[in-house]
DNA sequence: GGGTCACCAGTTTTT
DNA sequence: CTGGTGACCC
């Protein structure tokens, strides 16, 4: 239950609206999501609306659960039963789970990774030229997954004859797909394309989910790619009651195929549809919102909109010029011991946000120096870690023995004597004979050119797998099963005896019994577990951040957050430290020669100003330390964009710069900052 | 198969 | 300057 008073009227408005196109321009901070989740509860309270006829699509997994959690705590588990809040990925997931058959797969399909991936294209790629790197493989990698969002098929892909490695990806694309087929595979970008697909050829189906899904809400609209939207337009088909949520001006997806004119479009694509938009804001400062709304101005292509606040304009925003990128990350320790004491903060309500990851490390070792802790978003995965990958290869091809990519990966992993020469004439077999790799390990006797030593060791891994699937079909036993393959393939010995640091060997090995830990509590949470579901949860990256077990998560709760901008849409902190704001940072420098898309770059620069509720710190380097040798920086275009009186400008590391006034505030806050350090919290 | 050395590249990346 | 990769050699 809700009360329809607590929202502003914009609000009322949008929750109240049910039947057709709806478009909901939803500024940052603007109480989006809850809208979201009170016009949930409206349509199956009020409309009493079956919960099995709403589809809420997320593109993050967090968002999702965020979702769900919220409409439950409104409504009560038992009546969002049947609800599907899903990401694009998940949705799709399901629906080729049930129909992928009628497009030639298998229902036991593999989701592949993005290593698996690579592995594949390499091997393609091995097969053309000799001499290609794995960066190229990923160039490749990248085309085809552009061609995949724009819907592009391997037969349509034509190369821009100038760019050698078009010319690659129009080779190699179609064989990628075939093999992929052969192999029973799909990748990431697959699972929407092909639910596309199905959609279109198969119009029973089309209209059975156009009826099941008869209320649709897409958040995040301005990050749709053209399958996403296709995808859309096709369920949202007939009926048209579509709800879209989004900001043109947090739109910053663009090189992953998000186009800001499909939010703009929206229109006019779906005629009929109400606009309203979320303009009132309650999460930031009255200065804060007018930096960001004087920076986003300067955007030729966007919706008008204004954010504002019923509360007071709040502290100035301050503008640390620092020397060197050293300086920059010690005025940020400096500057969060003040504040922390000041206003009793805890570390969880500071962010430092920046546009490239590498920029991080000068703070991780300035905030180890300091002893504070932090937690650093994105970097390396935890499914993307070898051992965890070695692991994961094992039950995919448990559940898929077509999954050639993983199956050569186990093969010799841990060594059982079928070396590099012996995969060689097995793969060189299987292509002559047309056979998929699986069936001619089990009948290995028709490759003569093996000794017999290869052919027992070929028969014990073929045993050793079959004897596994046969276990692992019992569904309550997956954790028990999953231990019990561990230890007889002995991969912990294997991990020690190839690491010469213990203390690395020892991470590796806890990192596989992390597998065993997210099996155990997927096993909890699914009422009907089974291998496939777990890969499936495990493909989509379901985990729970980069903390996982208890106690990091513990150590989150009170740790500074550190991550990419794009990361960051959708958050807040009490205090943002957006560092960086430089030429060639922000706008980042391949934006400004290659693609010229600044108006990208200043939503980059939007979403984080208005990523701060109450204070936001601009930093930016005169000088800073680039391949070795020093450069010299201009501060960021962005700056001057920012009305003077709600900047604060001070160059920290020159005091001759500084007015007396300035002068006295960087000395009071040197001053706390000492008596910080001194300990008296 | 593993270890060393030289060379290269160095934006963002919800799934 | 770094980290990662690939080639080459033992």
């Amino acid at each position: 239950m809700f009360d329809l008073a607590s929202l502003n009227p914009q609000q009322r408005d949008a929750v109240a609206h049910t039947e057709g196109p709806l478009l909901l321009l939803a500024g940052a901070g603007s109480g989006k999501t809850r809208v979201i989740t009170c016009r949930i509860v409206y349509l199956l309270e009020t409309r009493q609306i079956p919960a099995e006829n709403i589809l809420a699509v997320t593109f993050t997994n967090k968002a999702a659960r965020e979702m769900r959690e919220r409409v439950v705590e409104m409504v009560g588990k038992k009546a969002t039963k049947g609800m599907t809040i899903a990401t694009f990925h998940s949705l799709c997931v399901r629906i080729l789970k049930s129909h992928i058959e009628r497009l030639g797969y298998k229902k036991n399909f593999s989701i592949y990774s993005a290593a698996d991936q690579q592995q594949l294209v390499r091997r393609l790629l091995r097969d053309e030229i000799a001499d290609a790197t794995g960066k190229d493989a990923e160039r490749i990698l990248w085309q085809i997954s552009d061609a995949k969002n724009r819907l592009v098929t391997p037969s349509q892909f034509r190369s821009h004859s100038s760019d050698p490695t078009s010319c690659m990806t129009g080779l190699i694309y179609p064989r990628y797909q075939k093999e992929l087929k052969a192999y029973n595979a799909v990748d990431f970008d697959d699972l929407l394309v092909l639910c596309v697909q199905l959609l279109e050829q198969h119009p029973d189906l089309l209209e059975h989910y156009q009826q099941l899904f008869r209320y649709q809400m897409v958040d995040e609209y301005q990050d749709t790619n053209p399958v996403q939207y296709r995808l859309l337009k096709l369920l949202a088909g007939g009926h048209g009651n579509l709800c879209v949520v989004g900001d043109d001006d947090q739109s910053i997806y663009g090189f992953r195929g998000a186009d800001v004119e499909t939010i703009l479009n929206f229109e006019r694509d779906f005629s009929g549809t109400r606009l309203i938009k979320l303009e009132q804001n309650y999460r930031s400062t009255g200065n804060i919102l007018q930096a960001a709304n004087a920076v986003i101005k300067h955007n030729r292509k966007r919706k008008e909109k204004a954010l504002w606040t019923a509360d007071g304009g709040g502290a100035p925003i301050d503008y640390l010029i620092c020397d060197d990128d050293e300086h920059e990350a010690c005025q940020v320790i400096e500057r969060l011991h003040v504040e922390r004491a000041r206003h009793q903060l805890k570390y969880s309500d500071f962010a430092i946000l920046y546009r490239t990851n590498s920029q991080s490390r000068a703070f991780e070792e300035q905030l180890r120096y300091a002893d504070i802790p932090y937690v650093l978003i994105g970097g390396q995965q935890f499914f993307d870690r070898k051992e965890v990958k070695d692991v994961i290869a094992y039950l995919k091809v448990l559940v898929n023995p077509f999954d050639e990519v993983n199956l050569l990966r186990i093969l010799n992993y841990p060594r059982r004597n079928i070396g590099a020469s012996s995969a060689d004439k097995l793969i060189r077999h299987s292509a002559e004979a047309e056979e998929p790799l699986w069936l001619v390990l089990k009948d290995s006797q028709q490759v003569a050119e093996l000794t017999t030593r290869t052919h027992e060791a070929i028969g014990a891994f073929v045993e050793l797998l079959e004897r596994y699937r046969k276990k692992f079909q019992q569904p309550l036993r997956l954790s028990e099963t999953l231990q019990e393959l561990l230890s007889e393939l002995k991969l912990a010995e294997e991990i020690y005896r190839q690491e010469n640091d213990p203390q690395r060997a020892r991470r590796r090995v806890e990192n596989q019994e992390e597998v065993l830990n997210a099996m155990a509590s997927y096993l909890e949470r699914d009422p009907e577990p089974s291998l496939a579901g777990f890969l499936d949860k495990v493909s989509l990256l379901d985990d729970e951040g980069p903390q996982r077990n208890d106690k990091e998560k513990k150590l989150a709760q009170n740790a500074v957050t550190m991550m990419s901008l794009h990361s960051s849409k959708g958050l807040e902190f009490p205090v943002v430290f957006l560092v960086g704001m430089e030429e060639g940072f922000l706008p980042h420098k391949k934006s400004i020669y290659e693609t010229f898309d600044i108006d990208e770059e200043r939503r980059l620069c939007y979403v984080g100003i208005t990523r701060a509720e109450r204070q936001l710190v601009l930093l930016g380097a005169q000088r800073r330390r680039k391949y070795g040798k020093l450069e010299q920086r201009d501060p960021s275009r962005f700056l001057v964009e920012i009305p003077e009186d709600v900047l604060r400008r001070s160059s920290a590391g020159q005091p001759s710069a500084s007015t007396p006034e300035q002068e006295q505030q960087s000395a009071s806050n040197f001053f706390s900052g000492i008596s910080q350090l001194l300990g008296d919290d």
